[in-house]
DNA sequence: CCCATTTAGGTTGTGCACAATCTAATTGGG
DNA sequence: CCCAATTAGATTGTGCACAACCTAAATGGG
């Protein structure tokens, strides 16, 4: 064991790089039908939990800046879905409203996660538990890096 | 249940998405001494696995096409980590040879996939499981393609 | 042998992702 | 009250990712 292999399809980083890709690939045609892309799709999620949420809001649950949310949400925008408004008690603060379409948008997409899990081969119950484990590690890594 | 909640933090892609984005932010800094990136890293493990290989079978291996990796690969080239070469037997081939110092980065990332590991809070058996439900994740996901 | 088809790779355009930088609004210490 | 420091968001530059398209090389059926 002098010899470090490093093997493409051992690495635990590749997997998730790939099965990422993968998924992503899978959401593309059922969000391409609704006009919108997959990072768009997780910030519409952001707003039907919490509408009217600041766009530091949405990247803080998202774990995306500035650089890459503003872009984004005018062309949210420019396709009627959002609405942009700054807040009155405070003018630095964008806050992102969902329109009348961006709300009914929620309906359309009810059922794209489930026909995703069934394309993936996935029982609900061992999607529960990749789940919780990705979040444990994403949660771990947050946490260490909190400690800098 | 006649609402459909589609909350953000239950959502499996969501995981995979944040999970992802986090290990690659792990990888970024360590990386980032090296002068590349992930994706580079990716190009970089399938040719220390093969020398040699083709433009297209790298795409195979990482599943990118040319429009992706044409580009990432002649960065790599600007950096004198590899050289392309035209295949003598098919002029349509380009295949991708690692440098001297291509060759010698490995021995330089050798141990950041551990570094990696630790940082994420993961035993080297919970790294396992959860790479292999990925691999197969992402394996029926292609084999359901392939069906069409 | 010839030309239609296929295959390899590159180019262009759009959108995501992040670092670095900028402006404007807010806050807080003296 | 005033100005330095902070905060919110936008902008710029680089690189990844993919669709659509392009050219050249190879292939294969007639």
């Amino acid at each position: 064991m002098t010899e470090n292999p490093l093997i493409l399809r051992d690495q635990v980083c590749f997997a998730l790089y790939s099965a990422q890709h993968a998924v992503t690939g899978l959401y593309r045609p059922l969000l391409d039908e609704l006009g919108i892309t997959y990072p768009q799709f997780l910030v519409l999620l952001a707003l039907w939990e919490a509408d009217g949420r600041s766009v530091s809001q949405i990247g803080a649950v998202l774990r995306l800046d500035s650089g890459t949310l503003s872009p984004l949400i005018k062309r949210l925008e420019q396709q009627g879905l959002v609405e942009r408004r700054r807040d009155a008690a405070d003018e630095r603060r964008v806050r992102v409203h969902l329109t009348p379409d961006g709300h009914r948008l929620r309906e359309q997409v009810s059922d794209v996660p489930r026909q995703v899990a069934v394309a993936a081969g996935l029982t609900p119950e061992s999607l529960f538990a990749l789940r919780d484990t990705l979040n444990s590690i994403t949660a771990s890594i947050h946490h260490d890096q909190s400690k800098d």
